[in-house]
DNA sequence: CATGAATGAGGTTTCATTCAT
DNA sequence: AATGAATGAAACCTCATTCAT
């Protein structure tokens, strides 16, 4: 057994390197730009090797975000579990997720990219960690509508979904401006809440 | 003259006929999996037709872009025109766009898909027209700061890009579900125009 | 008849239009890289027209090849025929070659560029006009040999294709350097005659 | 070391194989008409295989003719360094070309095709090997003036480009008539030193 | 297991040639 | 007759995937 956990580990020491290389070549020349052999190169392995990791290129692409998406997602749950209040919930939700992007921005590049094609969208959607996310968040939104820190006349998946995007469209805007500002990205996150909660209104 | 005009309209139509072929199959296989060969049947011609109008694929894609956002401009600036009011006037933006979205679905699959790799996103946004949008939007929101209508604590650029995000997140799901559903696009204005300057708290 | 004669004068003019654009495309840049289109707009004609006089493109470039041969051939008969010396003889036909080189550097691009792509060689070789300048070209030689001017124990045949690829050889040369050189072509006169006759060697 | 230059043998065997075939196809069809495709099938290889190898055709054409140059440099160079003598040097430079003519007809056939497009013969001659040829034969032949053996007045530029045209000439109808007659190339070595030296002239 | 050379399907693009006007 | 838009065959080249070592 310890010689079994011992090539266990070894194994998922590979996947994780293909992963990290991956990543960082996924996010810099986006899906289709991206070569296997790019990546095998990146991680210091043959391009074989690649394949006996993962069946082939969309496969390592869809492991590897839900892979970081079971991170995020958990990470999530962890912290926002510690709390009761609803809105308290949504705010560690918000604060969470910025973290995460900003220690991880090539996954977030390549996150934010996923959607482009349409066949990914629909790929992707369907898989149980997108899903997974997308009805967690929905859990929260619901019960803040529940203590009445949402309107109720919200549909909840449609609020879902436009958090969602104003977090992603900070970051990335965040992104692409990095190298001129040097603002964490953490910093947007009362903006974040703001807009999302009582919009762009004034007072 | 009259033949000068005919040649000219007739090469005009040719290339409306593969800007609509080039729109359907864009929007339904992605830049990347679409074609020449496929958009050149679809648009019921030879292969070497399609370069008789467009250098190449990328050419014919930002062009098919830029026309379709010509058109989208050019008809939200008419009817925002026509008003004073800056809550009017944002109103009217967010109508159109829908309007317009809801006309040309193919063009909004394609329009928010854009964006996806690097590369695209960057071209894109540097052509002209995709400025010309960005700057119109924001022109709007720092017209509605200067008439109280929107917090002037907001970046403009940063609250122009959160409500196109908003416009495009509903939209898109819109589309995803409208097999089943019913509803007309412009039915959600109400919750756009909400969620983008009251938020999703409850009141 | 009239008519007629007038109809045939003008389609004459279109055959030598062509003929001088294609002289001057095919020249500069080679057969495989010239267009027939390029040529058709040299000659400020529609590409459809250029199939109304040559079947295709190797009809052209061949009958091109042809007329000027066939000119060449004919200037130097008559010339050479106006002498009887065996020697003499050969002396205007290096003479008048380099003068119809001189005056058609277009044509002796081509001409010297033909014999590259192996069949056309072949082609070219067959045809008649190719063969009776080859033939002529031997008889002059045999004369010479006849009356011991050059000597008995070479083929004919042989050295008939030496004089003309010095004749070639010291053209080109010419030609790549004209930009720098002042020199006329047909100073070199002397040159070839001598290399040819007497060989490189010291007296 | 054992397994690396292995790998490496195997390597240059591949090249080895594939400058054979395309050896072959580019003398058959000339560059223009050959295809990667032929070229592969001659190899018994894939079409992807020659492109791991060689960047593209204009690249394994020249490669091709600069590596069947090189060898012939090399020979020459070698058996030319054996002998003092100026006009020995120069009867072993035509005895090596011809024995190397005869050895590889179809590297040959293409090395007196390429001149063709301009654009060929300008990269070739500004290829380092090209350079090198051309220099090596015009030192051995300023050499030759400096003993005497040939006419100082001649420009050895020009000269050495008579004495190649010379030596392609004879190759090339040999080679065009070999079906025919049964003659061995270097056969013709007298006539071309007598035509070369002294000229085609009668003693 | 790991490798990376080999493969070949498939995409983009060019251009000789045709044909409706 | 003249035109030039339309055609589509065919070439180049890339890269996901396989497989012998």
């Amino acid at each position: 057994m310890a010689i079994l956990s011992r090539k266990e580990r070894d194994r998922q020491l590979r996947r994780s390197d293909i992963f990290k290389a991956a990543e960082h070549v996924f996010a810099l020349k986006g899906y289709h730009k991206a070569t296997i052999r790019d990546i095998a190169k990146e991680a210091q392995y043959g391009t074989g090797t690649v394949y006996l990791h993962f069946k082939n290129k969309d496969t390592l692409y869809f492991a590897l975000l839900e892979e970081k998406l079971k991170c995020l997602l958990a990470l999530i749950k962890e912290k926002v579990g510690q709390v009761k209040d609803a809105k308290k919930k949504l705010e560690i939700f918000i604060q969470e997720s910025l973290v995460f992007f900003e220690k991880n921005q090539d996954f977030f590049q390549i996150f934010v990219s996923e959607g482009s094609e349409s066949y990914i969208e629909t790929r992707f959607l369907k898989s149980s960690i997108g899903l997974q996310l997308q009805e967690y968040t929905e859990s929260l939104l619901k019960e803040a509508q529940g203590q009445g820190v949402v309107n109720s006349n919200f549909d909840p998946e449609q609020i879902s979904n436009v958090l969602e995007s104003i977090l992603k469209t900070i970051t990335l805007k965040w992104l692409q401006k990095k190298k001129r500002k040097e603002e964490s990205l953490v910093g947007l996150f009362d903006t974040i809440l703001r807009l999302f909660l009582y919009g762009a209104a004034s007072k």
